[in-house]
Formats: C-alpha cells, sequence, structure tokens
DNA sequence: TCCACCTGTAATTCAAATCTGACAGGTGTC
DNA sequence: GACACCTGTCAGATTTGAATTACAGGTGGA
C-alpha cells in the first residue's frame, strides 16, 4: 500500500475499526456472499450493512460485484480483498508529514500526491 | 501482544483511527509531554486532550504519570510506548474466535481469558 | 495578594455515526 | 395474482463520540 496520507490511514483504521464491520469481514473471510445472505447471517438489517458495506469498500478492504445468477435475479455479491494493515510510529509520521507536502502543495497550486521538492 | 479478543483489538484500531488522535502519537513521537505543553502544540483543549490520551491509554498506546517538577509543580506527563499493531484477515478471525471462546466460557462460569478445553 | 503556571472534572452543547422502518422496483415460481 | 426472493435508497430516531465552557484546587514567584 506504499505510502498513506493521514486520511487513507485513518480510513482504513476506522473502517476495520468497529465491531460489526469486524464481524463483516470474519464472515467474507469464508468466502464470497450477497448482501442479503450476509445481512441474515450477522443479523443485520439490510440497509445498515449496505452503510458498513459502502464504508469497507472505500477503505478498499472489499469489492462489490452486481451479478446475474442462473435464474436470472440481481444479486450483489461482496468478497474479501487481501489487506495487511500494518502501523507503527513510522507508518503515523510517514501520514503526517504525506499530509503537510499535501497541504504545502495545494497552497501552491500543485496538489498531486506524492510529489516532494 | 499475542492474542486479542476483538474487544481488545477494536480498542486499539479506534483510538488510533481518529485524526487528533494521530496527531497527538505525532507528537509523543518526538518526546514525552505534558498536557498542557501537548494542548497548546496541537490547538487542542485541555478537556478535550484528557479525553484522547484516556483512550490512548486504554489502547495501551500512550502511558502518562503525574510527576513533581523541580519546582514542586505538579506536571502530568505522557509519553508513547512503542506499538506495532498488525492486521490482517487472521487477526481478526482470531480475535472473533477468542470472543466465541470467552462468551462460551461465561456461560459455564468460567470466564477465564485464553483458555480452552 | 495577585499572577502565571499546572491538574482534574462536571455540565452541556454539537456533530457525526449508527440503526430502524418504510418505500419502490425487479425477477421467477406456484 | 400472490408470493418469495433480490437490489437500492430515503427519512428519521437514536446513540455515541467529540468538543466547549466553566469551575475548584494546587504551587511558586513578584
Amino acid at each position: 500500500m506504499s505510502v498513506l496520507t493521514s486520511e487513507e490511514l485513518l480510513a482504513l483504521l476506522a473502517a476495520v475499526g468497529h465491531a460489526q464491520r469486524l464481524r463483516i469481514v470474519g464472515e467474507l473471510a469464508q468466502g464470497r456472499l450477497h448482501v442479503s445472505e450476509l445481512a441474515r447471517r450477522l443479523g443485520l438489517s439490510r440497509p445498515l450493512l449496505y452503510m458498513h458495506l459502502e464504508r469497507l469498500e472505500k477503505a478498499g478492504l472489499v469489492a462489490g460485484a452486481l451479478e446475474l445468477s442462473a435464474d436470472g435475479k440481481a444479486m450483489k455479491f461482496f468478497e474479501l480483498l487481501p489487506f495487511d494493515i500494518h502501523v507503527t510510529v513510522d507508518t503515523v509520521l510517514t501520514a503526517l508529514r504525506e499530509d503537510q507536502a499535501l497541504a504545502a502543495g495545494a497552497e501552491r497550486g500543485t496538489a498531486e500526491k506524492g510529489k516532494r521538492t
């Protein structure tokens, strides 16, 4: 995952740092599932599950795909993407510095990430 | 950190998964500081900082100690504890299983962590 | 005594995240 | 047509977390 801004790092940590989402990850670890089935297994309402999945997806932890089942029903399958979150003091410091670099760049009008002078 | 319950894992992730707390960690990475000084550097109100520090301390990321300065003033110093958060699918699955084990144990009245039959 | 520091907490407001219930729409089967 | 599935979204209640203000108390020095 190379260098993360603190925004990306936070999205990742906040996404996985929640009881329900941890359970979602645990369930999807055993294989891809469509939303309704997942909702049933976890005992969550479907709208709520959508919200959590959206968060996980934005953080890059899961991926969803709408598929047509054999009998023509639309089904949204979600699968777990391989991830390996590693956070140390350096990770944090690097992310914070990346922010400063971006902010400085934005002030000068060159807001390209990772670019440093 | 050996085996974590999901509660401990969540405490850790939620603690570090917040913008202000990330900044706190970043500041403490450069050395121990007392609360008022830290508040000044980050531009946070002291009560708010207390709340964040409490969270970080409960998660085991920082440690606070009340000390007497040379001129006799009470000062609460906080320092960053070494940490190395590593989260993969296995971490999550292990944590969830640990929960089940604890829950099962609690039902039988033997709520000791890590004990498995 | 007054001022400049410090710690600690209670009360309260405010914002954001979480969660529920209800709706609209689609397909296939009995 | 009625039913059992599925997706998707919105409005609103509720809960949690974040943040401010205000207070009480302590020390040392001018």
